[in-house]
DNA sequence: GGTACTAAACACA
DNA sequence: TGTGTTTAGTACC
């Protein structure tokens, strides 16, 4: 049978992230099955655990809900709901995953996140025992920052944290600790630029227990929002695809957020550009339907960011003085053909300058460095989750599938591209236009794999 | 010192 | 005009 197979072949399910108390990480490879139904295996290099499977035979959909049981912090079940015990998850040394997946024409996406911590070389250590305990509802609540607005919408519980676990999060590394932790479903019918996740895995613990309380309420959204990139991320893991215009993120965080509120203040979607821009979590991919029409541009997440969370957005800063990065170890430096400015003064100058100086070099499309990495993630409808094939850092799982045959619609491509470790492309795409104009910075904040390798984070 | 927010210049479609 | 890229001032911790 020839079924494209709904479930990205990453990571199923990762659990909690908190990596001070817990370690969760159910690392599953999908393969298709010849009877409709798909199976799910352990990433045997990684998992000390004896198999588990995952058949899906079911043709309902439903919302996976993880549960943790207590008394075992490594326990986790997914359990669909309504509940259903003939076809439960449960994890345990010789058990075996029973899941029943709704598959149609349309690609159900099972977000893969996963702990490199758990499932690295340095990490080996990820149990999973039997458990029959009772069970514990981790996480059902509407994401925090949103207070009572966001039931509207479906929107799920989800990352918030305070300031500071926010930050930690975001600029942990891989290994320590995996981010935004979120495992959404997206189960039968498409609803494009979905808002509600039907699964969600909260992976925050007991350090900071998750209450709407602990955010005002949303008093002031502009106040208690997680940062703009941090909203953007969950915006795209929203989206079965994990793609947005920018015209939908734009909804979303008028929906979803306290930024958008002020209709007649637009600087926050000046920050929303700014941070899709400037975070390489973020990548812009065109679809380039043919038909003269204006080509709409999506933004969608690399694997990277869909696995571990999106990083700092300011992590591009330079020091002023030595043009060194913001960060101590080797944080990505722009890739200034020529040092000089490259965007504009900022606001707040004392002089408006003459209009007619460009010192800015124009991309060169072809630029060699930058064709050589053209890196194309995968839609999530394909096989995968939009993943980035290139070379994983170490600790970092091999992807469970061959990617070498994966393709991408002819209609998509990306454009952004300056990963070092990549597939080479062998129809360069057209290098769009306003997306390297300035000769895009390859290596700006978030070229994922690359920092984590350096050390940086 | 690091991060986030914000403003703004600029190019291009 | 909308979008994407970039720099940089500022606030906050
Ligand atoms: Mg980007």
């Amino acid at each position: 049978m020839d079924r494209s197979f709904p479930v990205s072949p990453f990571h199923l399910a990762q659990m909690p992230t908190d990596q001070r108390e817990l370690e969760h990480t159910v690392l599953v490879q999908t393969r298709p099955s010849d009877d409709g139904m798909f199976q799910v295996k352990p990433l045997q290099p990684y998992n000390p655990c004896s198999p588990a499977e995952l058949w899906a035979a079911s043709r309902s959909a439903p919302q996976m809900k993880f549960y943790h049981c207590p008394g075992d912090s490594d326990l986790w079940r997914a359990i669909p709901e309504p509940y259903e015990p003939s076809s439960r998850i449960s994890c345990g040394p010789d058990s075996t995953y029973f899941a029943p997946v709704y598959m149609d024409s349309h690609p159900i996406s099972i977000p893969m996140i996963s702990s490199p911590t758990a499932i690295g070389p340095q990490s080996p250590g990820l149990r999973q025992e039997a458990c029959d305990g009772s069970l514990e509802r981790v996480s059902d609540a509407c994401a925090p920052w949103m207070g009572s607005r966001s039931s509207h919408s479906g929107y799920h519980d989800q990352l918030k944290m305070e300031e500071s676990d926010s930050m930690a999060h975001i600029n942990a590394t891989p290994r320590t600790s995996p981010s935004p932790i979120s495992i959404s479903s997206y189960h039968s019918s498409p609803q494009p630029y979905s808002a509600s996740s039907p699964v969600t895995v909260n992976m925050k613990t007991s350090a900071s227990p998750q209450t709407t309380s602990d955010y005002g309420g949303s008093e002031d959204d502009n106040h208690t929002d997680p940062p703009y990139s941090q909203l953007i991320w969950q915006a795209l893991m929203d989206q079965p695809d994990r793609r947005l215009p920018l015209q939908k993120i734009y909804e979303w965080f008028e929906k979803n957020t306290g930024k958008g509120r002020d209709q007649t203040q637009k600087g926050w979607q000046n920050s929303i550009r700014h941070n899709l821009s400037m975070n390489a979590g973020f990548i812009a991919v065109r679809d380039g339907s043919p038909g003269g029409k204006r080509t709409m541009n999506y933004w969608c997440l690399t694997e990277e960011a869909i696995q571990n969370g999106i990083q700092s957005t300011t992590r591009y800063r330079r020091d002023i003085k030595g043009r060194k990065p913001s960060n101590t170890t080797e944080a990505p430096i722009p890739n200034h053909p020529e040092p000089g400015r490259r965007g504009e003064r900022p606001g707040r100058r004392s002089k408006p300058r003459s209009s007619h100086q460009d010192n800015r070099r124009p991309t060169p499309l072809h630029r060699p460095e930058t064709l050589a990495s053209c890196v194309q993630p995968r839609p999530i409808t394909e096989a995968g989750a939009g993943a980035f094939p290139q070379s994983l850092p170490p600790g970092y799982p091999a992807p469970p599938m061959d990617l070498t045959g994966a393709h991408w619609p002819s209609n998509t491509y990306v454009q952004t591209f300056g990963f070092n470790d990549v597939i080479s492309c062998t129809t360069p795409p057209h290098i769009p236009d306003q997306m390297h104009q300035y000769g895009a910075n390859p290596s700006s904040d978030g070229s994922s794999f690359h920092y984590q390798n350096s050390g940086w984070n």
